[in-house]
DNA sequence: GCCTGCTGTCGAATCGATTCGAGGCATCGC
DNA sequence: GCGATGCCTCGAATCGATTCGACAGCAGGC
C-alpha cells in the first residue's frame, strides 16, 4: 500500500495526494476528503525511508547512553525515557546507541549513514571522542554535561559547582564544622567526568569560604560501596556531623552504615546532597536535597537540538540548570 | 558524499562500487581494492534511508518499552540496554517506542511507517492490544512474557510459576510451615500481567502441595511500600517464618521493616524469592534467590526475532527461561 | 473580448541506494 | 580461426515518497 495506490483510488495523482497530507500546497475540500477518505479506509502511512530520501531528513534522532558494562544508574534511565517521551511530543523517533569500546560501529551507522537528524550525547566528558566526531561530521548534537570548550557547543547541564555549595551553605548555617563529601566513582572524576569534576569544586570552595573543616571521598555507583565509604570516612574523622552525596547509588548503604554505627539521621549527622527525587525520599529519613530534574533537562536537550536542527547556523547555546534545596528531615543543627 | 561520487572517483559504475561492498557479485581484486581505497579515504557510508528503500528492510528493530509513567523498574531498565547490545551485535539499530496512552502515535510511525523491520513487545500483558495490532500489521514481533493464545506467537518468558514454586520448595525443605508472597502491584495483578499471575499460581500450588499456611499479598513497586507491606504482613501473621517476593523495588523497605521489627533474616525469618541478580546481593544478607536472567531473556527475544525476520513463515516458537536459585545466606531453618 | 491572476491538479525529476539483464573481453577447446 | 564459456562491469529499472514547473479552467477588470 503506497501513495500511487492512494492516488489511483482516489481517482487524483500521487502528487495530489503527497499535498493533500503535508498541506503544502491548497487542494481542494472535496478532493482533500476524498483522498483522507481513502487513507482512512486503507490504513495507510507513509513509507518513512522514502519520505527520509526525499526530504533529506529522517525524523528521527539518536541518543547515545553510557556503556552498558557500567549499570546505568535510576538517573540515567529516568532520563533516556525522558528524552523518548519528550521527542515524541514534536514527532521525532529515538534510536538508541551504546558507546564505548565494541559499540563504535552503532554510533558509525547512526551519524555516518544518516540515520538521525540529530544526537543526543549523554554523559560527556570533559573532552570526549565522540563529541569531536560529530562535531567534524557535521551532524547537530545536543551534550548532557558540558566539554572543555564549553562556550562552542550547545549543551545542557545541571549547576553541580552551585547546587554542591549551596549543600555545604545550608550545613554550615545549621552550625556544623566538620563535613564531608561522597563522590562519584573516582575512574570518573579522573576522566574529566563534569559533574564529579564540579560537585568536588564546589564542595572545596563553599568549605574554604566558611572555613570548614572538609574531606572528599570517592565511591562506586552501589549500595554495599557505600557502606564500606561511609565506614571509612567515620573512622577517619569521628567528629563528623554533615555529609553532602552526589551518589545516589550509595544512599542505601550510607543509610545502613550510620545505623549500623548507631549515629541517627539527623540527631547525630545531617544528609544531604545532589540526588534524584526518587532516592531522597526513599531514604530514611527523607533526604534533604537539591533534587535531579531530570524531565526538564530531557526536555531542554530535546528543545535545544530542535532548534539547532531546524536552523543549523545558529550560534551556540546552553541551558544550566539550577534547583531548590528541597528541605525534608535528613538535616539539623550538630549535636 | 553518495555511491556516485565514490564510483566516479574509482573510475567505476555504481553498481560496481555496490558489489564491491556487498559482495554479492564478483569484482576483481584491484578493482576493488581501488574501490574501498576512495571509500577509505573520503570515509563513505551508504545512506540509510536510500539503503532501506531500496532493500525493502531498515536493519532496525523497535523496542516498546512499558509507559514511562509508571517508573520502570531496575530489571526492565537493564533489559532495555540488553538488548541495544544484542541487537548491535546483529548490526542493528534500536527504536525506543514508549507505550499508552498519548504516545500511540510513536507506535503507529515505527510500524506502519515501516521504520523497523521487527518489534520486541516488553511486558506484555494476558490479552494485549499492542501484540493484537502487530499481528495484523504482519510485522514481525517477539514479545517479553506471553499473551493468552500462548501457541500461536513468539515469545521469551521467565519460568515464574516454577521459579517460585521452588522457592516455596527450599522454605519447606527446610522446615518452614508459614510463608508468605510478596507480589508486583495489585493493579498488574488485575490487568493480567503474565509474571504476576504465574507467581501467584506458583506459590499457592507449592503451598498447597506440602500443606503449608500460606498468605499472598500485593505491593507497590516502591520500597516504601514495601516497608509498610511488610509490618502489615507481620501484624498480621505473627507466626511468620518464610517470605517469598518477586518484587525487588520492595526489598529495601522489606529490609528495614525487619530490621525496625527486630525481626533478623535469616535466623528468625527466611527470606527468597525472584529479583534482578543485582538486587539480590545488595540485600542484607545477600538473598538467596532466582536471580532474573535478563540478558540471557534480552539476546534469546533478539535471536528469536532474527529468525522470524529472516524466515516470515516459520511456525511459532517460544522460550520459556528457568534459573536455578543462587543460594546466599538469606534462608535458614526456622527458629 | 482579451489579458491577468489565482486556484487546483498533473507529470516528471529527484533523493541514494540495490539488483537484474546484457554485453565486453579474455581464455580455452577443437 | 571461430564459437563457447566465464569473469567483470555497466546501464537502467526500481523502491516510495517530495517538490517544482507547467498548465487548464475560471473569475474579474478594463
Amino acid at each position: 500500500m503506497n501513495i500511487g495506490e492512494i492516488a489511483r483510488r482516489a481517482g487524483v495523482s500521487r502528487s495530489t495526494v503527497s499535498y493533500a497530507l503535508s498541506g503544502k500546497r491548497a487542494v481542494s475540500a472535496a478532493t482533500r476528503r476524498r483522498i483522507l477518505q481513502v487513507i482512512d479506509d486503507v490504513g495507510y502511512r507513509p513509507n518513512a525511508s522514502a519520505r527520509a530520501l526525499a526530504e533529506g531528513r529522517t525524523r528521527a534522532v539518536g541518543l547515545v547512553i553510557p556503556p552498558a558494562g557500567r549499570r546505568l544508574t535510576p538517573i540515567q534511565l529516568g532520563f533516556v525515557a525522558d528524552v523518548v517521551a519528550a521527542a515524541g511530543r514534536r514527532e521525532l523517533d529515538v534510536l538508541l546507541s551504546p558507546s564505548g569500546g565494541e559499540h563504535d560501529r552503532s554510533f558509525e551507522r547512526m551519524v555516518r549513514g544518516r540515520r538521525v537528524d540529530g544526537v543526543i550525547l549523554m554523559e560527556v566528558r570533559l573532552r570526549d571522542a565522540r563529541a569531536a566526531r560529530l562535531r567534524e561530521s557535521g551532524v547537530p548534537f545536543v551534550a548532557i554535561g558540558h566539554t572543555a570548550d564549553a562556550a562552542t557547543g550547545y549543551w545542557v547541564d545541571l549547576d553541580y559547582h552551585g547546587l554542591v555549595a549551596s549543600c555545604v551553605r545550608h550545613l554550615a548555617d545549621l552550625g556544623h564544622r566538620e563535613i564531608a563529601l561522597i563522590n562519584r566513582p573516582r575512574e570518573l572524576l579522573d576522566s574529566g567526568y563534569g559533574p564529579a569534576r564540579r560537585a568536588l569544586d564546589g564542595f572545596n570552595a563553599a568549605a574554604a569560604a566558611r572555613s570548614l573543616s572538609a574531606t572528599a571521598s570517592c565511591c562506586p555507583d552501589e549500595a554495599t560501596a557505600g557502606e564500606t565509604c561511609m565506614e571509612d570516612l567515620l573512622a577517619a574523622r569521628p567528629g563528623l556531623t554533615g555529609l553532602v552525596t552526589v551518589n545516589e547509588a550509595a544512599l542505601p548503604g550510607i543509610e545502613r552504615a550510620l545505623r549500623r554505627l548507631g549515629r541517627a539521621i539527623p540527631r547525630q549527622i545531617s544528609v544531604t546532597g545532589v540526588v534524584g527525587r526518587h532516592w531522597a525520599e526513599e531514604f530514611h529519613p527523607p533526604l534533604t536535597a537539591a533534587d535531579v530534574p531530570i524531565t526538564d533537562m530531557a526536555e531542554r536537550a530535546v528543545d535545544l537540538l530542535a532548534e539547532r536542527m531546524a536552523e543549523p547556523g545558529t550560534p551556540p547555546r546552553h541551558v544550566l540548570l539550577s534547583q531548590p534545596i528541597s528541605l525534608r528531615s535528613s538535616t539539623a543543627p550538630p549535636p
